[in-house]
RNA sequence: CGGGGUGUAGCGCAGCUGGUAGCGCACCUGUUUUGGGAACAGGGGGUCGGAGGUUCGAGCCCUCUCACCCCGACCA
């Protein structure tokens, strides 16, 4: 490619609305242009490397036995009624009519239509397994989308979905795009994770996210160092060492500082202490001796639950613990209703069912809401002064917790970013679609499913969000926009052209993906240009290099410079397959 | 959706107390340059996000509105 006509839009400066490094850097180097919030157009240099990251996939799915389809992302809302989703699936789901007054949505994912693909044209158990893929635009209408195509609304996705006679069977193409993922997110030279995670909106019951382990990353996760364990902070489990369910240290120590024995209720003053540290700085006592009452309005009715007072809850183990289809904070109206008052809720005379954190089992003597405005209650016990219809794991796991994988380790939190997510789904979409087969008994089957997604362009962000210097974008050689560029410094030196274009040739005629700057810049503006790039090699030829009857070959990544003889045109080629191939 | 913030040239920004809209970079022409974002000379480019209002006069004040950004809630 010669750069003197093509479409290069670096900039040295990025706009002030670029937050990470990655969003900077890859509108700087002309990647990408935001055409509305969340929505990018992808400018030749981001469509490459976008490109590359999609063939990757496509080399990894294919070589993992799936099949590629292209289905439509503008889909009909009877598929999603089908399947229950028109009115579960929130403001995400981009609706419109068409001209007949037909309902349809821009697809966020496939599961619809691809069950549907499938059930129409599979009727044989004779025929299974059998796992389809596309990469294809989604679109989301996120509630904030940002950091680029990190989180954008419109992007672009691999979505594979497997179809099998049994759940055994289904195990088996969720193990193979388990490993395919692997091999994708290593080729792509990425530091990363599999997860545990919450299976979420799409359903299911068994999911890993693949995470890319960055500062920047949205997510938080639980990563043990010592084996390989990992979850996403919404699923990890709270485990207790037998010693902790043992011992009865917490009786003596847990107290809110008063005496045990008597163990009589005290209603204290706090005034306009909402927050838990505002009670705690008040009354001079520990944030962990207070035990919060959150109010959520659930599936089942309105209930409370307790939580000490330096945890947070997670409403995902809560609802997943609980077996609940949904569990909210309640709202104002909801609190008032069971005579309570927001800030001040306590377990105390609370007509309501009462559930714990495991957490609260050997607590004794804490301090809670009175559920009267400006007071709370000092040395409250459960079973003594009110009741607790179970304890459950659903507190958010915090560093130092025992690693679920063993008891001897322990977790630590670090920020993700979610590149891609596998899920078993089982028969949720092809019970709900009536979607199936016909098995070797000549009985009709539902097909046991699973879902695949990769967000392409996310990998891209999060593979710059990992691989950047100060000169710029430093991508590994396989995902780089090019693999060499030829800089003649001065275009309007023959003899350093036409060593150039000989050069440049070379490498062309070998498979190289080679850029030739034959701009009339000055000769800083390529090395700049090349440099924000992350062009694994730079061949530089000048006036200078060429009295020497020289060229200078340099890495982008060590910026090591190594000369070669003009004529050395194998010189050339045998380093740069050494370095990049 | 709640809280906060920003809209002035392609990008980054200045514009005081209301009085003829500016700077740097980028762009165009010419000349000289060409190994680290060149120099000189000349030039083009703006409904100051939009609508309404106050005023002799509004980029600046008032009202409404739109877009975008940040934090939160939310979300494969």
């Amino acid at each position: 490619m010669k750069l003197s006509q093509y479409l290069l839009a670096t900039l040295k400066e990025a706009p002030n609305d670029a937050e990470t490094a990655s969003h900077k850097l890859m509108i700087r180097a002309g990647m990408i242009r935001k055409v509305a919030a969340g929505i990018y157009n992808f400018l030749p240099i981001g469509l490459k490397v976008l490109r590359k990251v999609e063939n990757i996939i496509r080399e990894e799915m294919n070589s993992a036995g799936a099949i590629e389809v292209m289905m439509p992302y503008v889909t009909p809302a009877d598929l999603w009624e089908k399947s229950g989703r028109w009115n579960i699936y929130g403001k995400e789901l981009l609706r419109f009519k068409d001209r007949a007054d037909r309902d349809f949505c821009l697809g966020p994912t496939h599961e619809e239509v691809v069950t549907d693909l499938v059930d129409k044209e599979i009727k044989s158990y004779k025929n299974l397994p059998i796992t389809i893929y596309q990469i294809q635009p989604k679109f989301r209408d996120e509630i904030r989308p940002r950091f680029g195509v990190m989180r954008a609304r419109e992007f672009i996705m691999k979505d594979a979905y497997s179809f099998d006679i049994d759940e055994n069977s289904a195990d088996l193409s969720y193990k193979k795009m388990f490993e395919a993922y692997n091999r994708i997110f290593e080729r792509c030279g990425l530091e990363f994770r599999a997860v545990e995670a919450d299976s979420g909106n799409i359903g299911g019951s068994f999911s890993h996210e693949f995470m890319v382990l960055a500062e920047t990353g949205e997510d938080l996760i639980m990563v043990c160092d010592e084996c390989d364990y990992a979850s996403n902070i919404e699923t990890t489990p709270v485990v207790f060492t037998q010693d902790d369910l043992n011992q009865k240290k917490h009786e003596k120590n847990s107290g809110a500082g008063r005496e045990m024995p008597e163990n009589k209720i005290e209603k204290v003053s706090t005034p306009s202490c909402i927050t838990v540290e505002e009670v705690s700085d008040f009354l001079k006592i520990k944030i962990n001796k207070i035990v919060k009452t959150m109010i959520l309005s659930t599936n089942q009715g309105i209930e409370a639950v307790l939580i000490r007072g330096d945890h947070e809850l997670s409403l995902t183990k809560y609802k997943k613990n609980r077996d609940l289809e949904f569990a909210d904070l309640a709202t104002n109206e909801e609190i008032s209703k069971i005579n309570t008052v927001k800030g001040f809720s306590g377990p105390v005379n609370l007509d309501i069912n009462i559930f714990a954190d495991n957490e609260l089992r050997n607590m004794t003597s804490y301090v809670t809401g009175s559920n009267e405005k400006d007071f709370h209650l000092l040395n409250v016990n459960h079973e003594k002064d009110f009741k607790i219809k179970g304890f459950l794991d659903c507190r958010q796991s915090v560093d130092g917790d025992v690693c679920p994988g063993y008891p001897d380790f322990t977790l630590r939190s670090t920020r993700g970013i979610e590149v891609g997510h596998v899920f078993k789904l089982g028969t949720k979409y092809s019970d709900s679609m009536k979607a199936g087969f016909t098995d070797k008994n000549g009985k009709d089957m539902n097909f046991y499913m699973g879902c695949y997604g990769i967000g392409v362009g996310r990998v891209v962000a999060a593979a710059i969000e990992q691989n950047n210097d100060e000169l710029g974008i430093r991508l590994p050689s396989n995902l780089a926009p090019f693999e060499v560029i030829v800089i003649p410094t001065d275009t309007k030196n023959e003899k350093v052209m036409n060593v150039a274009i000989k050069i440049y040739d070379n490498f062309l005629k070998n498979g190289y993906d080679v850029a030739l700057d034959d701009r009339p810049d000055s000769a800083g503006i390529k090395f700049k240009d090349s440099e924000l790039l992350g062009i694994p090699i730079q061949i530089t030829i000048g006036p200078k290099s060429l009295e020497k009857d020289t060229v200078e070959f340099k890495e982008r990544d060590s910026m090591k410079k190594n000369e070669f003889k003009m004529d050395d045109i194998e010189g050339l080629l045998n380093l740069a397959n050494e370095k990049i191939r």
